[in-house]
RNA sequence: CGGGAUGUAGCGCAGUUUGGUAGCGCGCUUGCUUUGGGAGCAAGAUGCCGCAGGUUCGAAUCCUGUCAUCCCGACCA
């Protein structure tokens, strides 16, 4: 092919080989690096630039709803990991120990912590007496550590950045209203900035969090049709507070012990960001979270005034809130259009000594390879419409691979047929029963995903066992 | 944790069968010419051949171990 692209940059076709594409792309558009450990990776200027992103959102909308930042320590003490049975039947296999400080062995060993619920709770413990106290609303970005075997940049990593909100509440009712709020919060994020449509709804007990009562998430689909857990948000009741004592007096004057809940959203999401937009030419990264959401190219950029009308395009685009680059090194424009667009950028601006002659610019959009040629005169409102109109295209084309590839089942037949047919959610009746869902793990290799909060019904009776449908589950195969 | 594959220059690879001076392409540096879809010419620089043992006069190459990465399963954000 005399047309071929070089090699050298060239990544994986998405719909050859998806698992290949996803690693070529978050080495080649400079995410990651990694590290000499397995499973930890180093996350460069560019990927650690879309987490402080999406950071910045989340931590607003935390504070808007009234939840204040602290921070705890990365170690535990076993003895405290050990206080809620459940809890550290689910972590013990997968944490990291400390037993030594310098070359003396510790009188008690130190996990890393996996999560920090005892910590928690130890600290509210000391400090709730009284229904004054409440609610607590407190929230810390982190990292925890977990001993994944398989492990997979952003995906699965053995250390992952985190947020994990904790909450303690004086009645039953406001802790689940938090647990919804904060999905909701998760939701939003998701749908309204990352443009990700997502799933709603309740884990089954199976899948639910070791020690939760209750454990709600978002489901996302990824290109391929596989499912990724993006956000969840858990119900405790009152369980770690008995196992932990907490208590305080009531409004009657009785002891009681408060309602809990935790809610987490990791550096994962990045990863459902790469899934769900990215194409054949690279990252696609929506408007909200990209560290460069617009790039300016000079074109014959050593002609006389080009660099100066470029300079004169970025700082307007500035000026406006934009984060804009401008790119006036040495190579070739289709290099770096090339380049910008590996790396997802939105929007590229393209000014030359045509455009400088016509008083115009040319914009590219990333999803489509668009260009359109506009007057530098409404600059800034041609920019934002372009992000505005991108950012509504990725939702609605992940919305539409998403409806391409949802099936409804009545029955174990057309389950089966619609598992072979394509990877994506396949929503049936269930009768509850921990068995049926092991079943079809075993026999179709999918998994419960959630029971929509938006119940639909689907069948009457059970898609594996035939008794009374209790709930409607979307089932899938995930990350 | 099981099954498969791979570690040689920043990246992609050849060299390993049959042990004997470390190679190619891209990238990088410098200079000139270029610039609306991955530019051209010229001159340069870059290697503990993943790591540790062993065999040998001699190891990128043979043996043992180990670490890491990728893919596929089982487990998890």
């Amino acid at each position: 092919m005399a047309n071929e692209k070089k090699l050298v940059e060239a990544i994986t076709p998405i719909n050859e080989d998806f698992a290949q594409w996803y690693t070529d792309i978050v080495k080649k558009a400079e995410l990651v690096d990694y590290s000499s450990v397995k499973g930890f990776v180093i996350l460069r200027p560019y990927g650690y630039a879309i987490w402080e992103n999406v950071q910045h959102i989340l931590d607003g909308m935390f504070k808007d709803t009234g939840h204040s930042n602290v921070y705890l320590p990365l170690l535990i003490p076993e003895s405290l990991l050990q206080k809620e049975k459940d809890h550290v039947d689910g972590f013990a296999p997968e944490v990291a120990w400390v037993t030594h400080g310098g070359s003396e062995p510790l009188a008690e060993r130190l996990c890393i912590r996996p999560t920090s619920e005892t910590l928690f709770c130890e600290h509210y413990q000391h400090v709730i007496q009284s229904y004054r106290d409440l609610p607590k609303l407190y929230n810390q970005w982190c990292s925890v550590v977990r001993w994944e075997k398989t492990t997979r940049p952003f995906l699965r990593s053995r250390e992952f950045l985190w947020q994990e909100g904790h909450t303690m509440h004086e009645t039953r009712e406001q802790a689940e209203f938090e647990t919804q709020q904060m999905l909701g919060v998760y939701q939003a994020l998701c749908e309204k900035h990352l443009m990700i449509p997502v799933v709603a709804g309740k884990k089954t007990d199976k899948e639910k969090f070791a020690g939760a009562e209750a454990t709600y998430t978002i489901e996302a689909m990824m290109h391929d049709g596989k499912s990724l857990q993006s956000g969840t948000s858990h119900f405790f009741g009152d369980g770690f507070a008995r196992a932990f004592e907490i208590t305080f007096t009531a409004r009657d004057n009785t002891l009681q012990y408060p309602f809990q809940t935790s809610w987490g959203l990791s550096t994962r999401i990045i990863g459902a960001i790469i899934m769900t937009h990215g194409d054949d030419n690279g990252l696609i990264l929506p408007p909200a979270v990209a560290p460069i959401q617009v790039v300016v190219l000079p074109i014959a950029q050593h002609k006389p005034g080009v660099i100066e009308a470029a300079g004169a395009l970025r700082d307007r685009l500035k000026a406006a809130g934009l984060r804009v680059t401008l790119d006036d090194s040495d190579q070739s424009p289709g290099w770096k259009f090339a380049q910008y667009e590996m790396k997802g950028v939105p929007l590229r601006v393209e000014i030359g000594p045509r455009d400088i002659e016509n008083n115009s610019c040319v914009i590219a959009r990333r999803d489509t390879g668009e260009k359109v040629t506009m007057s530098l005169d409404a600059l800034e409102d041609s920019v934002r419409q372009q992000l505005d109109a991108l950012a509504q295209n990725l939702y609605d084309r992940a919305l539409a691979n998403r409806v391409k590839r949802s099936r409804s089942c009545a029955d174990y037949g057309a389950l089966e047929q619609a598992v072979a047919e394509q990877a994506g959610f396949y929503q049936t009746g269930w009768c509850g029963d921990v068995a049926c869902e092991e079943t079809l793990k075993e026999k179709l290799e999918i998994s419960s995903r959630c029971m929509p909060f938006a119940q639909e019904r689907v069948s009457d009776h059970c898609v594996v066992c035939g008794k009374e449908a209790k709930h409607t589950v979307v089932w899938g195969k995930a990350y």
